[in-house]
DNA sequence: ATTGTAGTAGAACATTTGTTCTACTATACT
DNA sequence: AGTATAGTAGAACAAATGTTCTACTACAAT
């Protein structure tokens, strides 16, 4: 393994950089300015970069962004595929403190791709636009629909032809936050 | 403001602690002890932790675990939702370099909720068993298929009526990854 | 054989870190 | 009024941090 892995690997785990003491048995070497001379190595390559006089990861993420699954991977020929690292916690969440996850109970969205057992990422305090996914509170019930207008009254539109539309009450209708992801997990 | 809030914000920021310095600062305040003093108490409230004698967040995460889509939210008259943060990564991501993420092109999956222009996170190297959903590599062209096997054969089944079955040349047949989620975002 | 270069080692160094001490202030309680 | 108590301030501190220096080694190139 080398000494980018180790690091990356560290903080993963520990979710903070590593000291050059750290780094030292890390690496495995006796001195301390062999750390210094493989970070400046890593400085020179972008791999690290130094804000405020710390060092941290140019890039902390945990997944390669590829293109289109029909192009698939770069021809493994080169099997260092060091394509853009992302954070995905960066990139699907936009609001830290208001987004949430929750588990989707029932049928109603499967024409849109939800399904019961999924896990959705929605956002409290988002303006709702039409055509957004809202969870919205009608009923005492909370629901995942579409939001729809019709005669700027506010309707709830299911994605399952078997579901018949709902049309809330304006004034008792209470959009509880947008939907902002989809997420299904495999074993 | 409150200062658990600061340290957070800082860390999503930075990707790493304030220094006391820095949090001195951060809570405006003018003497060092009085960050010690803080920081205590988070410490005594489990809000932070000390690791090797480094103070790091307990949770490191960006997203409010809550229960069903049904349940919504806590009776939001106590409105700080303490629940369990997650982290996207973690939980998304096992191996860590050698999960990729991919564009879905095509309507071969639209009956496994996977439709066109979602994102596909595969994992390589991970042995794939029956019922799988894999990124198979079948006539040097990348596709997204269920794998099944038929007599001892292995078949590459679509997840839509209007497409047909794959019978691979089982010896060229290559496997190149194994999804492990699917994430739709939205805007 | 000599020269050059990349990497390592070990020690010395100035800063900065987190900690600890005493002292002061404000507020609440009796 | 007096007395706790929680919080802040400022200074002093030891320990650890990242940096810098010189010296040594191994290997490659000419």
């Amino acid at each position: 393994m080398r000494d980018k892995e180790k690091v990356s690997a560290f903080y993963t785990e520990h979710k903070r950089m590593p000291t050059y003491e750290e780094m030292r048995m890390l690496f495995s070497v006796a001195s301390k300015n062999t750390v210094a001379y493989r970070v400046n190595k890593m400085l020179e390559e972008g791999f690290l970069v130094k804000e405020d006089g710390k060092i941290t990861l140019a890039q902390v993420g945990s997944v390669m962004v590829l293109g289109t699954v029909q192009a698939g991977f770069p021809t493994s020929a080169d099997e260092d595929i060091d394509s853009e690292l992302l954070s995905l916690d960066d990139f699907l969440v936009d609001k830290r403190g208001a987004t949430f996850m929750l588990e989707v109970m029932g049928e109603s969205m499967v024409e849109a791709g939800i399904f019961e057992g999924d896990l959705v990422l929605v956002e409290r305090g988002k303006v709702p636009r039409k055509g957004d996914i809202v969870l919205a509170l009608v009923e005492h019930e909370y629901t995942l629909k579409y939001l729809d207008n019709e005669k700027g009254r506010p309707v709830l539109v299911p994605a399952n032809k078997k579901f018949k539309k709902i049309y809330p009450n304006p004034h008792t209708l209470k959009i509880e936050a947008v939907l902002k992801a989809v997420i299904r997990k495999y074993r």
